[in-house]
DNA sequence: TCACACCTGATTGTGTGCAATCTAGGATCC
DNA sequence: GGATCCTAGATTGCACACAATCAGGTGTGA
């Protein structure tokens, strides 16, 4: 199942994962040719990759300017989360009655790895979190069996730009959302939908507060020391 | 502002107004030469249409055998209209303080200009609506101003579709729907964030009672007699 | 010295050709 | 007679070439 049959869809596939990689900064320009070189493909590919990336919100795309990194400012992100915190946790509630003991155990096991690699000490790798954290949430989406809600996520969370950078988390905020996610399994595991929802609701709110004011940090700090960053949104 | 800079771009709408005006069955094969052909241009440009559209949700893409519109089943509508319920009404409460005068005055035009063409009797014109209505809607989500949610709703609704088909209303459904416009532009005019929520909510419940029904009746009649329309879905 | 116009290099938009893949129909074998 | 294989036609996937557009730098004039 790795083995994709067309170059678009290994194109999208591979761009989607080196902006969610953090490859790219958020606004740097995304040339068709450097990324056709770079994939080992044409441009057509690339450009139809791009074209989906930017309907799922990865990319900007403006016509005759090229594609860029999407990126957020914090009134944005503070609505991505509002929204968040209206759905996710009702996601959640429907994922409980469809959850079988081994999804039970998928979603344990995400959440023991999480809280393994992310603990503060040695061997913490932030950016281990990521993936897991990505599965952890996609798993819980496609329990829920609600494709109307689950596309309306896709369509305004943008989920992997939010839950791209962990290095913004502080330790409190960080452990706290660690613990969350053992709950949220212990939740579904004992069939308690409401249990589920108010744990979510809480995980989304722990991280708007955190991303909130990274953004804002960031934005200050952008408008007081304009630093001459290799790639940089105009 | 309707002469569009590129050939992409008027293919994508016009392929749009093609799929939302009915011209294309749902299940409907859409090949890239014959649509090319209709629009005036190369399939490069039809191709990056068909992608975007499928993006929007409204065909559907599979690889090397080509595009088809999107076809909807009466689960995943009822899903839909879930989450409608949940989201619109919020979006009509903070369109309200938004909404300035000349805001209050187009949502009065389009809601009378709905009782008139849609009321039955003499000059009826069902499809005269949906553009008005489309409109109506849209320039509500526009005035809640809340990017995420309104992306969410995009995302997920595909609103053309579910908005495309008048003819399924009953006559009750079709006039309480046409009075729920006008009571909602009341509520804007008042200022009363609570009472455009209410009226909204009644609103898509009573178009979802509507299409949840037709597209139940839709199914069993496609199951007992399978008449032989000219393009069928496989 | 500043402002404006022009020009050039680079990048995107679009058209077209060829190879790969799929669908439909008929022939062959069991 | 039914199922399978094979072939032919059509369609999509991809690459490449040319045209259109944009960004940055340079030169000229006030």
């Amino acid at each position: 199942m790795t083995q994709l049959a067309t170059s678009t869809e290994r194109a999208v596939d591979a761009l989607r994962e080196l902006v969610l990689g953090g490859e790219f900064a958020a606004g740097a320009r995304l040339g068709e040719m450097e990324l056709a070189a770079r994939l080992g493909v044409s441009r057509t590919p690339v450009r139809e990759a791009l074209t989906r990336l930017a309907a799922e919100g990865l990319v900007e795309l403006s016509p005759n300017r090229g594609a860029r990194v999407r990126a957020w400012t914090a009134t944005e992100l503070e609505g991505i989360f509002d929204l968040r915190t209206s759905l996710e946790p009702r996601l959640a509630a429907l994922a409980v009655p469809n959850a079988g003991p081994e999804d039970v155990a998928t979603l344990a096991r995400l959440a023991d790895e999480m809280l393994r690699v992310g603990s503060p000490g040695p061997g913490q790798d932030l950016d281990g979190i990521v993936p897991l954290n990505r599965e952890f949430h996609g798993t819980l989406v496609a329990l829920a069996d609600h494709p109307a809600l689950a596309s309306a996520l896709a369509g305004a969370v943008h989920a992997p730009i939010v839950l791209r950078n962990f290095h913004t988390y502080d330790e409190a905020s960080l452990r706290r959302s660690l613990a969350h996610h053992v709950e949220i399994v212990d939740a579904v595991r004992a069939g308690d939908p409401e249990w589920a929802q108010a744990v979510m609701t809480a995980h989304i709110r722990n991280a708007r507060a955190v991303m909130v004011r990274a953004a804002k940090h960031q934005a200050t700090r952008q408008a007081s020391t304009r630093q001459a960053g290799e790639q940089e949104a105009p």
